[in-house]
DNA sequence: CGAGGCACTCCCGATGAATGGGAGGGTGGA
DNA sequence: TCCACCCTCCCATTCATCGGGAGTGCCTCG
């Protein structure tokens, strides 16, 4: 019967962020709280994944749904809005590379018939931009818009191999999880691999992911000459590589070349 | 000489938002200053163009680069992040349409010769997922993540036609922006074109957007049978209409069934 | 049919992070 | 040398943000 409930004294109230991270900050939180298996969720959940009080969330999430970077299905669940991919569009650079590789991959992809991948580096991981793959391709782990571990995969040595030597030191300071037995954790180790890869002019990269298979990346150049990407393939572990490494120098060479790079 | 100047005493300094908008608001304000002509821009452009003081814009920017949305090229100008592009295939809502309707899309494209593109309905206008040209295709101003107007595209008027009432409501009710001489700018023109269209099945718009050109679209069911989608070519204003309409609806039909769609 | 769980909205006092004007540095072109 | 431009830094002010908690509505389960 009493409709109005003593307000607590003991109310202790904050402003702006008492946990010191800026709006911006909560906002990729809350982003990031979808994975590429978790497309959809309820307000609710998405508060607790990102560790925001439910009030909190509620509020910027409904912000976000009005500005449409985030979307309400029937049942009022929220996706990823369709305004997110029309921004992400304006990123020519990456969509112009993946563009110019179709063509090419898919070369690769008929004749080796084994999974072939796209990688770029991306805030100091290998980020998949795109993936082909036939129904009798073996195992692989990789998806697009999936990441790596640069230190671990043949995509990330090459990347890593022809980067920056800031990236190289920040990386190879890092923790090196390993993946499986036979992933490189020591910095020297990966240095030591880095070299050959230099040296070879790709990476192969036995059982570093998934014991059963090996992975081979080569470089991909832009205009100016700079490694701008990894193009691999996914072989069975026992399989041969030459083959393989062949095509793979071929289609990234005509890669750079359909960017304009000479020679 | 003078090391220090006098701190004005007008100091009329604000916190958070004097013009009352969210940190969300800004934050979109920011990121829609990329269009798909302009992919890159400085910070201080960033601000000028989003109306945002540049210290505010400058610091808003920055911290967008740290946390991946935005990034930095050689020059320090900013273009969008792959972070957003790999977020905005989370949404797997639109992509899995595009996905689907691809195959068909083709075969539209290889048949008909014109440009081929597939629109969906985003905030009150037709956003374009995909197109299809070919080098002898004809004019057409549409472009992959572009937009146009409800009332005015065919594949527009499709979405309009077959969209929830209140969506109509919305947008006879708002102002009707004619495009060229042709375009249908009455609220009742409008109306009784949404009334045709529902009849035929698909819509026809000669010159609506552009004096040259004919639209026509029809549109695209999922699973459950709502309309979700239009499928539309661009043909020269003057041309035959007929096999291309076949080619839309069995199109149509196609994507329906391959998203599960039955009779 | 009532109890408990869950998702969500609303309310409101407290507050500290965000704000923006302006100074200053650095660079590049005329 | 000057000007134009982009950017960083500083700091007093203040208002939008925060979040606990109450309330509503909708389930499901016992």
């Amino acid at each position: 019967m009493n409709g109005r409930v003593e307000r607590s004294v003991a109310a202790w109230s904050m402003a702006n962020s008492p946990t010191g991270d800026s709006a911006t900050e909560r906002l990729v939180r809350i982003l990031d709280t979808f994975t590429p298996t978790r497309t959809v969720q309820t307000a609710t959940e998405i508060g607790r994944r990102s560790g925001l009080p439910s009030s909190t969330a509620h509020r910027i999430v409904n912000e976000l749904v009005t500005t449409g970077l985030l979307e309400r299905d029937e049942e009022r669940r929220v996706r990823i809005g369709m305004r997110l991919w029309e921004l992400s569009t304006r990123s020519s650079q990456a969509l112009r590379l993946r563009q110019a590789a179709m063509p090419f991959m898919e070369r690769v992809q008929s004749r080796v018939r084994e999974h072939t991948q796209l990688a770029i580096l991306e805030q100091d991981e290998a980020l998949f931009l795109e993936r082909l793959s036939s129904p009798e391709s073996g195992s692989n782990i990789t998806r697009v818009a999936g990441r790596l571990p640069l230190h671990a995969s043949s995509s990330g040595l090459v990347l890593l191999a022809f980067g920056p030597p800031d990236l190289q030191e920040r990386v190879l300071s890092s923790r090196l999880a390993p993946l499986t037995r036979a992933t490189l954790s020591d910095p020297d180790a990966v240095r030591r691999k880095l070299a050959e890869v230099r040296k070879l002019g790709h990476a192969i990269a036995p059982g570093y992911i998934e014991e059963v298979s090996t992975g081979i990346a080569a470089p991909v150049r832009d205009e100016t000459g700079r490694v701008i990407a990894a193009l691999s393939v996914v072989l069975p572990r026992d399989a041969e590589t030459d083959f393989a490494v062949l095509e793979l120098h071929r289609a990234s060479a005509d890669i750079a070349r359909s960017l304009g790079y000479h020679s």
